[in-house]
DNA sequence: GCAAGCCCAGATAGT
DNA sequence: CTGGGCTTGC
């Protein structure tokens, strides 16, 4: 059976899999198909050696790469499921719900955000009286989490801060873990941070797990941060059966901690530890792949590997330097229109790649005039919406009473008339008394600053408490009815803004949707593990391969995934590179720019388009980039630069644009997804409505309606429906796929 | 306590 | 251009 399947393998592949014991580092080049690997090592341990699925461990970073690596196990071996596959995060979470009581929190625990950590910062700086300019939020946030990335605690800190900033820092970062603390909260460093520490202080509960875990991999190695890298360390010491996978040319998280030396110390630090090279590409043609290795190629300090591939030549890189962003939109959707309409290939099949979430706008909008369907990652995150952060935090409190930024998030939302100053008193009554926010709230009537406000108070702790013994009893998704029912939040914020309403009652309805889908896919469902789920899985994760939707991300969203077809888009010097990577002047930067674009060449299977603007709009002015410095660094042999009508690709250096000379710049000529689609855009041609004015229509979100009025818009058509639930709301036809009744 | 309005600063990347 | 923070006038 497996021993079958193995023979499918090449030499490398199989050599890996066949080195179960013992440390082992698999150099793994892009394509070389290490997930193949993986899961055939993990069905080879299980059912050739006999080895106990529930024995084995594989920690990814993404919530993506465990579910697919999970799936694909489950098809080669029977026991499949019972193998623990998650990533880094949900694995700690899943250790600290059963352990964590050691380290002086509860088990209900709540987990922070970026944005809730944050909120938190500010209020610590208040206190201690610290500018917020000296001391931004974000900054302040990105040097504590670097001292946790590498197990760094407050105290010692504070005992290598040399200048005044870094130790007034490390009197926050002491503040804001003892607040983290009386909240019963762990922001996501803390996830593996407290889990390394729980093993470090507890020795039984260390043991119980390197007993379980005999055999451990991990995906994605040079991705892993100090804290990982211990973690990893203490759970492999016992078996000391460690298996991981990772290509030191695609390490691109350094800014989140993720240290380079352990893939490439890797046989110092694990003993006896052997080391195979994958280096045959099966996903690139040879000119993408020698593309990607000459561009890699100007990094140092790299281990020393030469990807091949026994694939066709293929097309050369259509390299095309536009005038404008806009023309650059226009650009890749015309090629995307070209393929499709000529049958050689879906829109699933490719994939825009950039640099920074900001490129992502013109693109779409274009896409959106060309009635291409698209899928955008990233971005603005789901979870991250006004409404969804409210209605999260009302969960989160009745899960966790001691979490008060969740508390102070929803206190008067909706408008309830408690103010600042109520919420000071209250703080002052509960420090004084050292008694919790929410507790203080249940005495509300004894604190007698408030005279006649405490009522409110009062009742929005009752509130709360109404709920939280409803949450007993119900199911998470009625528990989300429940809350909005009983704060009447729909209709509160309805009177508020009447513009965007329907926008925010769809994502609601859509968190609704997503609690019932969660219940329905696990047994076990509770309130914490819904709120687990939400805060640990990403975008990306959401990916579905068969949506044949043309996909929109980011560079770094794009590692591990492969297209056919692949754009690289805002080539260019201070997009990429990025503006603050050529200003820190530091090499080691320079080279992590580097990879990530050896990381976006090599995502592409058959052909890769490469484009740049001459000028683009950024921070509302008109600016001159010049083309990126890795362009130069591809062989011009390999690019195919015949479309280009000017051969002007280097342009003198960046220019800024003052307002004054914006207006005999080229116009935008259509702007944003609502309003005024201008003249020059082809009117309908290909679309065929099968509904006319009057008819019924069906649309998923809104329900069903009466078609008002419809109008031609770009490549689809405006039509203007009276929902019966919502009321009258214009969509596109194609984008809101209206279907006649 | 709250809404409107002004002003300023600000933009890698994401578990 | 956008969002957050702060001021102001109810």
């Amino acid at each position: 059976m497996i021993t079958e399947k193995l023979q499918t393998l090449n030499p490398m592949q199989k050599k890996a899999v066949l080195k179960t014991d013992g440390p082992i580092l698999i150099l793994a080049g892009a394509g070389s198909g290490k997930t193949r690997v993986l899961t055939h090592r993990i069905a080879y341990l299980i059912d050739a050696l006999n080895v106990n699925a529930f024995n084995i461990l594989a920690l990814t970073f993404t919530n993506k790469a465990a579910k697919e690596m999970k799936q694909r196990v489950c098809e080669i071996t029977q026991s499949g499921s019972d193998v623990w596959v998650s990533t880094f995060h949900s694995t700690c979470v899943r250790i600290l719900r059963r352990d964590i009581q050691n380290l002086g929190y509860t088990n209900q625990f709540t987990i922070y955000d970026a944005d809730d950590s944050e909120k938190l910062i500010k209020e610590i700086l208040k206190t201690l009286q610290l500018d917020e300019k000296m001391f931004s939020p974000k900054s302040v946030m990105a040097e504590i989490g670097k001292q946790k990335d590498n197990l760094i605690t407050p105290d010692v800190f504070l005992e290598t801060a040399d200048n005044f900033r870094l130790k007034k820092i490390a009197e926050i970062y002491k503040i804001y873990q003892s607040r983290l603390k009386a909240n019963n909260s762990l922001d996501f460093d803390d996830l593996i941070f407290k889990t390394v520490e729980l093993f470090s202080k507890n020795a039984d509960i260390l043991d119980k797990y390197q007993q379980r875990f005999k055999y451990i991999m991990v995906d994605e190695y040079q991705d892993t941060n100090t804290s990982q890298y211990k973690l990893i360390k203490l759970l492999s010491s016992k078996h000391k059966n460690i298996c991981v996978v990772g290509d030191d040319d695609q390490s691109i998280y350094g800014w989140r901690g993720a240290n380079i030396r352990n893939i490439l110390d890797f046989e110092k630090d694990f003993k006896n530890a052997e080391v195979i090279k994958l280096e045959q590409n099966y996903r690139s043609t040879k000119v993408i792949l020698n593309a990607a290795n000459m561009v890699i190629k100007n990094n140092f300090g790299r281990k020393s590997k030469s990807l091949w591939t026994e694939n066709i030549d293929g097309d050369k890189i259509i390299c095309r330097c536009l005038d404008s962003d806009l023309e650059e939109a226009k650009f890749i959707s015309e090629k995307i229109n070209e393929k499709v309409k000529s049958n050689t290939a879906n829109y699933g099949d490719f994939a825009v790649l950039y640099r920074n979430n900001a490129l992502s706008r013109v693109i779409e909008e274009r896409l959106v005039l060309s009635s291409i369907p698209y899928r955008l990652f990233g971005a603005q995150n789901f979870y991250s919406r006004k409404e969804i952060k409210d209605i999260l935090a009302y969960l989160k409190v009745i899960y966790n009473p001691h979490d008060d930024i969740a508390i102070k998030r929803i206190i008067n939302v909706p408008k309830r008339g408690i103010g600042d100053s109520s919420i000071e008193k209250v703080n002052a009554y509960a420090e004084k008394n050292s008694i919790s926010f929410m507790e203080a709230l249940s005495q509300a009537n004894e604190i007698s600053e408030l005279k006649s406000r405490s009522k409110k108070l009062f009742s929005f702790y009752s509130l709360i408490k109404d709920l939280s013994e409803l949450s007993e009893e119900i199911s998470v998704s009625q528990l989300l009815n429940a809350v909005l029912d009983k704060t009447n939040y729909i209709s509160e914020f309805a009177e508020e803004s009447k513009s965007d309403i329907s926008g925010r009652i769809d994502n609601i309805q859509e968190l609704i949707n997503k609690a019932v889908e969660y219940e329905q896919n696990n047994e076990d469902a509770s309130l914490s593990g819904f709120l687990e789920e939400i805060s640990l899985v990403a975008d990306i994760d959401n990916l579905n391969n068969d949506e044949n939707r043309v996909v929109l991300m980011t560079l770094h969203s794009s590692k591990g995934l492969e297209f056919d077809y692949v754009f690289m888009a805002g080539f260019e010097e201070g997009i990429f590179p990025s503006f603050r990577s050529i200003l820190e002047g530091e090499p080691n930067i320079m080279e992590e720019e580097r990879r990530l674009c050896y990381v976006g060449i090599t995502r592409a299977k058959k052909q890769l388009y490469i484009s740049y603007a001459k000028t683009r709009l950024q921070h509302g002015k008109y600016v001159y980039n010049t083309a990126s410095r890795f362009l130069k660094e591809i062989p011009k042999d390999y690019l195919d630069l015949s479309e280009n009508v000017s051969k002007t690709e280097n342009i003198s250096s960046p220019v800024k644009i003052t307002k004054a000379e914006n207006k005999f710049k080229p116009k935008k000529t259509y702007s944003g997804l609502k309003n005024n689609y201008a003249a020059n855009i082809p009117s309908p041609k290909n679309i065929v409505l099968d509904f006319n004015i009057g008819d019924k229509v069906r649309q998923m979100k809104y329900g069903i309606g009466t078609v008002k009025k419809i109008s031609p818009a770009g490549a689809d058509y405006e039509v203007t429906v009276e929902f019966e639930k919502v009321g009258e709301k214009k969509v596109m036809a194609m984008l809101a796929k209206l279907k006649k009744l």
